[in-house]
DNA sequence: CCATGTCTACTACCGCGGTAGTAGTTCGGC
DNA sequence: GCCGAACTACTACCGCGGTAGTAGACATGG
């Protein structure tokens, strides 16, 4: 189900850039990622072009500009991400892939502390609920 | 540092059959494959010219067969596809990636029972060593 | 009005994952 | 000794991310 959004690294710079700005013309996309790397503004036209194709995004003309906006959120792509690489690395076993963090000391003890916290709440928060696998939409 | 191993599905399988066989022809992987899709020969031997070429596979001869065995380890890959995925949706975050989890409902009650005991041993081994990024291999 | 600048559309290319056919080599059975 | 089976090497192709040039449409200042 929702067999993942593969992005490439530009398309997901460009999401991003749609995300917090909410609309963004060409341009727009171009100055807000210049800091990354130079490139053409052709290079994010067409990109741009294909990730419509593909209804990553969706335009607006205004002008004889476009008005780009994300079509998928940023919460769904971290879903179908995460899901993505569970299922590749743990098979699908999200909690081992937060054993393996805690295990391989990708969180140092002051984090741990913090997540403590985190846990305790939502412990609680599900408690009662049993498996609430549905989030709906 | 590490630069991301970045592998298509295929070659993730494919490592996974060697991690798991240490040593495997193609016809060995193609069979340990077999349940997934049904692959031409070739297709395999090809793939694994290939992963041979970027260092991710070796070979040695046997008669007039190949046998292949890894060199990266399934948890070199684990890191940096983790790594990889946490800098592109947490900046490098990695405590935001469990709280994501977390928040998002990912990990049902049960399983964070499960987790809060996970932490707490973490919290008793942690403690005091500090910044411990060491876990040579 | 016309030159110039601004946009998008089209086209092209490279690299790479994935898939596979075909050719060449060599082993083994009859 | 020859034929077929088993393997690898080579070659080819598709799709797609990424990158960008060029062409065509149009608006605008002088």
């Amino acid at each position: 189900m929702a067999e993942a959004h593969k992005l490439g690294d530009l398309q997901h710079s460009i999401l991003r850039v749609l995300w917090h700005k909410k609309e963004a013309t060409v341009v727009d996309v171009l100055a807000a990622l210049s800091d990354e790397r130079d490139r053409a503004l052709t290079t994010i036209a067409t990109m741009l072009t294909k990730m419509e194709k593909r209804k990553l995004v969706a335009h607006r003309s205004e002008g004889r500009q476009f008005v780009y906006r994300a079509l998928v959120s940023e919460s769904q792509v971290r879903r179908s991400m995460i899901a993505e690489l569970t299922s590749r690395l743990f098979a699908g076993d999200t909690t081992a892939l937060v054993s393996h963090l805690l295990e391989e000391h990708e969180i140092d003890s002051t984090e741990v502390e913090r997540l403590r916290t985190l846990i305790a709440e939502q412990g609680k928060r599900e408690r009662g609920s049993g498996k609430e696998k549905r989030r709906g939409r």
